[in-house]
DNA sequence: AGAAGGACCAGTGGTCCGTA
DNA sequence: AGAAGGACCAGTGGTCCGTA
């Protein structure tokens, strides 16, 4: 609520000191990022140096090739935050301070690894192992270097990532046609919810059986949202079903 | 710390108001007694009324038949504990102010009733659904009106039951050996560890694998001194075969 | 405005320890 | 003493909302 930038800068820099008298030792430090994944060779690992936002200059969409964005300048403080997200075609690497779909949905691939790697730790101890991402899993993600994954925006984007685990066309169609339309990422995100309700249409409504039977998204919780929806949308399709028996439908409900 | 009989008096009586403006309806509404289970026909929801402790005069083992025991005169308030249990052979209903093992594990199976049918509203409500006995169970079991089920017993005797499940043979052995000597329900329980071990050394030594392969003890959650033991059990035998490995044995493991 | 994520909160698993 | 269970506590799942 200050809006003096003497006041503001006052507030800058103050160096977020990762506590490392943890228990758990780091373990494989963060593997490969995005980049090395799609050979670009570029971004992540963020964590831009202090540039004051009372001096921010750099709001060009510079092409890649530079790496006047990410560079430490040797200082290296004041976490940055992760670009947003756009939509993105499959393939397409998102330019300029943004981060497309496939590198979304590699994070998810990596709190994956970094479960693994959890579970493989407790079964050596011979303590209870963890079959979901945790709170643990996220609490040594971090630890491992991969700071950029946290569990707000893993959970804010499980039923996307689910409905490309689950028809991939069916996700791959979405975005070329959320690309076009000039979408932005929460139009996007809305969107996925559709589709995976008509997939749970075709299956029951078990939206836990769905999940649990994929291996890549068993790991996940069902977002509360999207469990809702197939609730409610199981509900109207049972009225829907019952006043079509009374007028002379097959599959007569009782009333 | 008062050791004044009056002040321990006007602590009495003091009615525990269960709070009955709960979202969840009470449900099955306790379900049979041990006792019309096993035909004996006394007993059990006991809430004794208010027998003063600087008054108490029955130490009596009373044998049966006389309802001097759980009458409730009326008043009933003063909610009682549960008797202790005593170690019973298989069938034996136990006398006086004891409760047997039948009893015991009849009420693990109670308690499973309890998931199912918080289950099944889980799934009505499109919620998500518990697969363990939670807290929430424990919660829905006390509205059901059986409070004499409660989380720390419960789990403090779940490798007993899980022995009864696994080996009801060498469970009941065990209990028959453990009351011709006499022994307490302290005793037996420790004792019931050791057979769970061999069990688990059988398979793998995966005990989480060994609960969730029985439909009836996939519900609880492994006991972490269970879980401990099959641990240290197993880091034991790991070694005891490299050692021997080292003097000729064909399991060579490095070292 | 759209979006990322620190940080909070109600209710959990786990069991200790004051009680009978 | 042996045992039952109220009640506490650290860390969870869930996500809001102050932030950029």
């Amino acid at each position: 609520d200050t809006t003096n930038p003497l006041d503001a800068l006052s507030q800058e820099g103050l160096p977020e000191e990762p506590m490392q008298q943890e228990k758990e030792a780091a373990g494989s430090g963060g593997g490969g990022t995005w980049e090395m994944v799609v050979g670009g060779g570029r971004k992540k690992q963020r964590r831009r140096k202090g540039q004051k936002k009372v001096v921010e200059v750099d709001n060009d969409d510079e092409l890649d090739g530079g790496d006047d964005d990410d560079d430490d300048g040797g200082g290296g403080y004041e976490r940055q935050r992760e670009h947003p997200f756009i939509v993105t075609e499959p393939g397409e690497v998102a330019r300029g301070k943004k981060n497309g779909l496939d590198y979304l949905f590699h994070l998810y691939e990596q709190c994956r690894d970094f479960l693994i790697q959890v579970q493989n730790i407790a079964k050596d101890r011979g303590e209870k192992c963890p079959t979901k991402v945790t709170n643990q899993v996220f609490r040594f993600a971090k630890k491992a270097g991969a700071s950029y994954i946290n569990k707000p925006k893993m959970r804010h984007y499980v039923h996307c990532y689910a409905l490309h685990c689950l028809d991939q066309d069916a996700s791959d169609a979405l975005r070329r046609a959320f690309k076009e339309r000039g979408e932005n990422v929460g139009a996007w995100r809305q969107a996925c919810y559709k589709p995976l309700v008509s997939i749970a249409a075709r299956q029951g409504w078990d939206i836990d059986a769905i999940f649990n039977a994929h291996p890549r998204l068993a790991i996940w919780y069902v977002p509360t949202k999207l469990r809702q929806l197939c609730h409610a949308e199981r509900n109207a399709a049972t009225a829907a079903a019952a006043s079509s028996s009374v007028s002379g439908g097959p599959d007569h409900m009782g009333f």
